[in-house]
RNA sequence: GCCCGAGUAGCUCAGGGGUAGAGCGCCUCCUUGGUAAGGAGGAGGUCAUGGGUUCAAAUCCCAUCUCGGGCUCCA
């Protein structure tokens, strides 16, 4: 029998003979590997630790064989898909009959490691997630073999449609070559439609939790199935696993609807709508500063404001192509005397229709209209979430109307306007996406094909020029234009758009917008929406999860809080708190009846970033003690020279109080 | 909209076919205490809404609304 000459990555070589397993090539150049190795990389391709070598043996070079290792990022991902697939098996084994769908693993979604998605004869309760994890446990115990096998597309489909497993067979018609990979674990009644690779033994995964139970369509289409998704994660020890639950738990604390409530800052109510937020006194006062801050640097860089209306005769909604391509996601039309009208769910035709107001000269471009416009979009009650999607919220929304040789600059100035807004509040990752037209015929694109290609470049190269890492995503993009989003996840790893920036070659058109140009003849200008939060609503609820309600000073609702020590000194308080005021800032006293420690403690839970402690001695020495939220008690200083501080710190937008 | 779960005091939650419970908060009084909870008393609830079963429903059943986790959709 011949020999095949084994290169281990980083390691010796070895002669194994032909049809060894790459098992026994491991074992054979590095004993420890091979106790470690979940699967392979067999001159680069991912295969099973019982794969036969010379199925991939190459003539006469040595076989370059790696081990795939817990601890790396294709050991997690074989651990995670074959814990999907013991997933699948403890459940067709409480559950005989159950239809499997697909079962992948989740690596780069931090909520969770895998799921599978089934329909089980009788839908399951989350009561079931227990049993199913325990019978996965029991599964996992006895050691049982993944075994892979090669069979023909015929047999593939014959074998799956006598076990039952009619989207199993639509996927292979789908999917499949003339060979099919399959997958066995050896005394379950499992079987699955899958390339692998996976653990050779079911005891190899000892890390393991069920998350939680939800729907799932097949294919993600509604008009299909309705399928149950199991969702859960693994790792390669329990320590990991320990760890992840901990920090999800941390994460929980985050979220901003449970600081919502905490710091009151804003509320939701159902009696008056689902989706419809109320900004209470403290939350106000932040959405204040933010837009204070928006309206500073928005001058700063040559745009005029508007107001627009909230709604418009529906025949405005028509002209637009709302009416036609966004109709479903708005509020149904209302009528008064007999004309109807319709809420907005974007600002756009109405900045146009200020545009068009007046007839436009080449000279006046580009004109850039901004407004925190207020829009209302009928969501789904199902998708609603805190503020992150609701049914009313404000855009801090634009519009640019300018010439073909200006819009590459402008758009170039949106990126950098994005990139200042996001580091003044301290985000680092922002995910920028170039959204655009994809193949499915289910959006209503508008707009010639030449037009999409040409937008496309010239947002590609306004990030490029400015070394802006970003990801190309088909399918994504308005049905009126291409566009560069900006992304940012919440405390619990979801992803949320935030700004935007669009091109627009359909607007201007349907509205027949028009200037003059230096050829005194009429020309058709290039329209760009952007926003910077996007939704100030959800901003807003970024904001409360990035800072987990401590805010930085200036946008803190109650910047200090003056605490006097004993009655004695609640007239001296009353005298700090009045100057600070004067001074701008936004000062609270807390003259009740309680110790020290205890209004500390409340000032501390309300996360206020500075308390100023007054007693005997400050009141003698007309200084004020000072305590930083996360710092501590500070020391005495002057009144003055404390204020000089907050002032700054309140100027300067700073992210820390120092 | 669809699948699963949940809705009890202002908040967080326990309970459960037959007087409605706790902690925090709130109010009153006592206490004037130097850097994360001083003490006592008190007020406060048609147990989400509407039906049904029952001698009796907050509790069991059905529907609706809302919330949570997802799917779809999207800022």
């Amino acid at each position: 029998m011949s020999e095949i000459s084994v290169q281990l990555e980083g390691g010796r070589s070895v002669q194994v003979p032909a049809g060894a397993t790459v098992a026994e090539a491991i074992k054979a150049a590095d004993r420890d590997a091979a106790k470690q190795a979940l699967a392979a990389k067999v001159n680069g391709r991912e295969v099973d630790l019982s794969a036969k070598l010379d199925e991939t043996a190459a003539d006469g070079e040595p076989v370059r064989v790696e081990p795939v290792l817990p601890g790396t990022l294709e050991g997690l991902d074989v651990i995670r898909h074959s814990t999907a697939h013991l997933l699948a098996a403890a459940v067709l084994d409480l559950f005989p009959g159950t239809k499997l769908g697909v079962g992948p693993a989740l690596l780069e979604d931090p909520r969770y490691g895998f799921f599978y998605d089934i329909i089980a004869p009788r839908q399951l309760t989350e009561e079931d997630l227990p049993v199913i994890e325990k019978r996965m446990r029991e599964l996992a115990k006895r050691n049982l073999a993944y075994r892979r096998d090669e069979i023909s597309k015929e047999d593939a489909l014959r074998v799956f449609g006598e076990r039952e497993e009619p989207l199993k067979c639509e996927l292979i018609e789908e999917k499949a070559g003339e060979v099919v990979s399959v997958y066995y674990i050896d005394g379950s009644p499992f079987i699955d439609f899958c390339l692998g690779p996976h653990v050779p033994n079911t005891n190899r995964l000892k890390a393991f939790k069920l998350l939680s139970l939800s729907g799932a369509y097949w294919k993600g289409d509604a008009e299909r199935e309705q399928m149950q998704r199991i969702y859960g994660t693994a790792f390669a020890t329990q320590e990991e696993l320990d760890a992840w639950v901990k920090q999800r738990e941390e994460a929980e604390k985050r979220d901003h609807r449970r600081i919502g409530k905490e710091l009151d800052l804003f509320s939701i109510q159902d009696q008056y709508g689902a989706g419809l937020v109320f900004w209470h006194p403290k939350g106000a006062v932040i959405r204040k500063a933010m837009e204070d801050y928006l309206y500073e640097e928005l001058n700063g860089r040559g745009y005029t404001f508007v107001y627009t209306p909230h709604i418009a005769k529906r025949d405005l909604w028509v002209t637009s192509g709302h009416d036609q391509s966004y109709g479903d996601s708005m509020f149904s039309p209302v009528k008064l005397e007999d004309v109807e009208f319709r809420l907005k769910p974007m600002n756009c035709p109405f900045h146009i229709g200020i545009y068009k107001s007046q007839q436009r000269s080449y000279r006046d471009l580009p004109q850039r209209y901004a407004e925190m416009g207020t829009v209302y979009r009928a969501e789904l009650s199902g998708t609603l979430h805190g503020l992150m999607r609701v049914r009313g919220f404000t855009v801090d929304d634009a519009h640019l109307f300018c010439t073909p040789e200006q819009v590459r600059k402008e758009i170039g100035d949106c990126v950098d306007f994005v990139v200042d807004v996001f580091k003044t509040f301290g985000f680092e990752k922002v995910k920028f996406e170039l959204s655009v037209k994809g193949d499915d015929t289910s959006k209503q694109w508008l707009g010639a094909e030449e037009d999409w290609a040409h937008a496309e470049k010239e947002l590609a190269s306004a990030l490029g020029e400015r070394g802006v890492p970003y990801e190309r995503v088909e399918g994504e993009a308005a049905f009126y234009g291409p566009k560069i989003d900006f992304k940012i996840e919440d405390a619990i790893g979801r992803l949320w758009q935030l700004g935007t920036v669009q091109w627009d070659f359909n607007l201007p058109e349907r509205f027949g917008l028009e200037y003059i140009g230096e050829d005194n003849k009429a020309h058709r200008p290039v329209m760009v929406h952007r926003a910077l939060f996007g939704s100030i609503e959800r901003f807003f609820g970024i904001l409360i999860e990035q800072y987990t309600g401590a805010f930085p000073m200036w946008l803190a609702p109650v910047q200090v809080a003056v605490l006097p020590i004993t009655d004695r000194a609640n007239d001296y308080v009353e005298r700090v708190a009045g100057e600070l005021r004067q001074a701008g800032l936004r000062v609270e006293t807390n003259t009740r009846g309680d110790k020290i420690g205890a209004k500390i403690r409340n000032a501390q839970l309300q996360k206020i970033p500075f308390m100023l402690v007054c007693g005997d001695r400050e009141m003698e020495e007309g200084k004020v003690a000072v305590r930083e939220r996360s710092r501590g008690d500070i020391g005495a200083m002057s009144l003055e020279e404390f204020r000089e501080l907050a002032v700054r710190l309140v100027r300067a937008r700073s992210l820390v109080n120092e």
